[in-house]
DNA sequence: GTTAAGCTATAT
DNA sequence: TATAGCTTAACC
């Protein structure tokens, strides 16, 4: 290459992401015409092997070419559809979480077709006047200032906000949106999913009109496109969206909100296996403006996180128009009266939830009870040899559903018709025993004939619209008991809820997980948030066979201190985050001698650097569910105060060759695992 | 992701 | 010995 310093002639080479999986970029020839013309973040056609396929200019360079080298194509269209901001922010994810940057930018932007010049969609303007911005108590008021202080000039700052539920918390990003907005800003709020987006969206839409938009992975390809146009336009100045709207492009971005930071969907389970609150963090920072994250139940990262300093807190801990928090009842299921000789409760309900549910009932008001299992009978077992009905796929029992007269397997979605005798030892009796949201809606029914009974689960809302019609049925008053799963502790504002039964509340610390408890916490604070939000107190009976557990207790009493602080303790001796980070590997395969040899081999490489560089190496193991549609599973965690090399030994493990007798075996690396089931 | 090359189990 | 079926490595 000539390179006379002075007349610096437009590069010639470009890196080019495809979005294959392939770790690294590709470098291709810019073609004389196009000199000049090639910038990082721009979409250009490029060959690849025999097929024709698009990648995203990530460098443009003059640095010495490999052997092979091939001519890139005119970038379509010629402005970049990635600042470098946010190219920026998918090379970080790429390198923080090991996936292929191709992939990321991929993944981060809407599928915009080729030569379709990026028509602007009208927005929907429907709307009459616009809601005005409510007054705010004292409370609300001081966040609102402390946050704000960090908008003009802005800096980055990550704010977090503890609220109860029914504290405003919403209220508090609308005000600071509000400001933003005022100063020609914009405003970006993540919510963990999509039913929650569209919720808030409502809203915001009520408050903003054409101004906001609603961006995840199921709007349509049309609407998410214009949606992602017009945020970059700066036409919509207020987004909502769900984890993948981390990387909506923003005309002048002022503000990050990130609600309900504690969720685990804001986990991605399949790669690019990002964090969206993490990388909410991180775009913050990169484009220099503060982030408030909020929650009722802060994850016990961001709590800690606030007490070393790290991220500023606030608190919201006054309920709206001053409502009490419902009244909690921890009910000892042992001491029940109407309990068999084993210790197995005879109904699922105990004297005293029943005694409650009636007296709704009569005052005409609704009644939630969780639980968080659906189905009908969680096990089939032969009461002659006690043989259970497994899936044969996954190493898990299957469930009984009533309405389809079948067993499924909540794994994989095998069903498998019904026996009428044991496929074991033939004249075995079966008997369907635990529990789940369908059995709980038959005793309830024999219990409360004349009560009208609605199912919120998977299964009674997988119908397209039929989740909107259940809601509007509950709205119009029509639904005396509302049965459901964990579907039924997010979010949702029902005013006439003034009773909320946790059946089992012991189903949800059993798993074999670190962040069980806190789960646990988690949802039954979240569930027992649904009653009393309306103008009658509301109440909440507990149901449990650990009265005594920290977690029913702290929930009990709403004092997510005293969890807290009860939590950091068992976390701490066992070293797990927030004292340490970790990356978790998932070896796969259907030969389990293979997944096993893979798996040691990979803990015995790793296993030297890992003792020197003060990692902990756990494993390898069988996973919890060890197999799982068809395929074996071991794993892998490493585990450390020092999160760049916990990530250095995760990168290394798969950049490892797999040794001979491993033949068939994926690995996949999770960055900062949230399930590791 | 796609493809071609390489390898193994199984049919011929 | 041929071939399908699957895995691996490379793609710039």
């Amino acid at each position: 290459m000539s390179g006379s310093p002075g007349a610096a002639s437009p590069p010639a080479l470009a890196d080019v992401a495809i979005p294959v999986a392939a770790p690294d970029p590709f470098t291709y020839r810019i073609p004389e015409e196009l000199r000049g013309r090639i910038v990082p973040g721009q979409r250009v056609p490029v060959p690849l092997g025999r097929r024709r396929t698009h990648g995203y200019v990530v460098r443009v360079h003059d640095d010495p070419p490999p052997e092979r080298l091939r001519a890139l194509g005119a970038p379509d269209p010629e402005t970049p559809l990635l600042t470098p901001p946010l190219l920026e922010l998918c090379r970080w994810v790429a390198d923080y979480y090991l996936a292929p940057l191709g992939e990321v930018l991929e993944g981060a932007l809407p599928r915009i077709p080729f030569e379709g010049r990026g028509r602007d969609v009208e927005a929907p303007v429907q709307q009459g006047p616009l809601d005005p911005a409510p007054s705010l108590t004292p409370e609300q008021e001081a966040v609102v200032a402390a946050v704000g202080a960090d908008l003009d000039p802005p800096r980055f700052v990550v704010h977090h906000l503890q609220g109860v539920p029914g504290s405003g918390k919403t209220e508090v990003y609308l005000a600071l949106a509000d400001r933003v907005i005022g100063a020609g800003g914009s405003v970006l709020i993540l919510e963990p999913e999509i039913g929650l987006a569209t919720h808030i969206l409502e809203r915001v839409r009520r408050r903003y009109g054409a101004l906001a938009g609603l961006y995840h992975s199921q709007t349509g390809v049309r609407e998410r496109r214009a949606t992602w146009e017009r945020a970059r336009a700066g036409a919509i100045r207020i987004v909502v969206g769900a984890r993948s709207a981390v990387f909506v492009p923003l005309e002048r971005p002022g503000l990050l909100v990130v609600d309900e930071e504690q969720e685990p969907a804001y986990k991605q389970e399949d790669a690019p296996r990002y964090h969206g609150r993490d990388v909410a963090v991180v775009r913050a920072r990169i484009e220099g403006i503060p982030i408030l994250l909020g929650s009722a139940t802060p994850s016990l990262e961001a709590w800690w996180n606030v007490r070393s300093g790290k991220f500023r807190g606030h608190r919201l801990a006054e309920r709206y128009a001053g409502r009490p928090p419902a009244r909690i009842e921890v009910v000892d299921l042992r001491a029940d009266p109407g309990l068999r000789p084993s210790g197995a409760p005879v109904s699922l309900f105990s004297a005293a939830l029943v005694t409650r549910i009636r007296r709704r009932l009569e005052a005409g008001e609704l009644s939630i009870l969780f639980l968080n299992r659906r189905g009908h009978s969680t096990v089939v077992q032969c009461s002659a040899c006690g043989e259970m009905i497994r899936c044969g796929r996954c190493d898990v029992v299957m469930t009984f559903h009533r309405a389809t007269d079948d067993l499924r397997c909540h794994h994989c979605g095998r069903i498998r018709t019904k026996p009428e005798r044991c496929p074991a030892c033939e004249p075995g009796r079966l008997f369907y025993g635990g529990a789940g949201t369908q059995k709980l809606e038959e005793q309830l029914a024999a219990l409360f004939p004349r009560a009208r009974i609605l199912r919120l689960d998977t299964d009674s809302t997988r119908r397209r619209g039929s989740h909107a019609a259940h809601l509007a049925a509950i709205d119009r008053g029509e639904v005396d008991l509302l049965i459901g799963t964990q579907m039924v502790a997010k979010g949702f504002d029902f005013p006439r809820v003034t009773l909320v039964g946790v059946l089992q509340a012991d189903r949800e610390m059993g798993l074999p997980e670190f962040r069980a408890a806190e789960r646990a916490f988690q949802v039954l604070t979240q569930v027992a948030g649904r009653a009393g939000r309306g103008e009658s107190p509301g109440e909440v009976i507990v149901q449990t066979m650990t009265p005594d557990h920290y977690v029913i207790q702290a929930a009990a009493r709403g004092d997510f201190e005293r969890f807290a602080a009860a939590e950091i303790e068992t976390r701490r001796p066992l070293a797990y985050p927030p004292f340490t980070r970790m990356a978790h590997l998932l070896f796969d395969g259907r030969v389990e001698g293979n997944v096993r040899n893979r798996a040691e081999a990979t803990a015995a490489a790793l296993a030297p650097r890992a003792s020197r560089s003060g990692v902990e190496l756990l494993g390898p193991a069988p996973m919890f569910l060890t197999r799982l549609k068809g395929s074996y599973r071991w794993h892998l965690t490493l585990k450390g105060a020092r999160s760049d090399r916990v990530h250095r030994l995760a990168r290394f493990a798969r950049e490892l060759r797999p040794p001979p007798g491993t033949r068939g075996v994926r690995l996949q690396v999770d960055i900062d695992p949230i399930r590791t089931l």
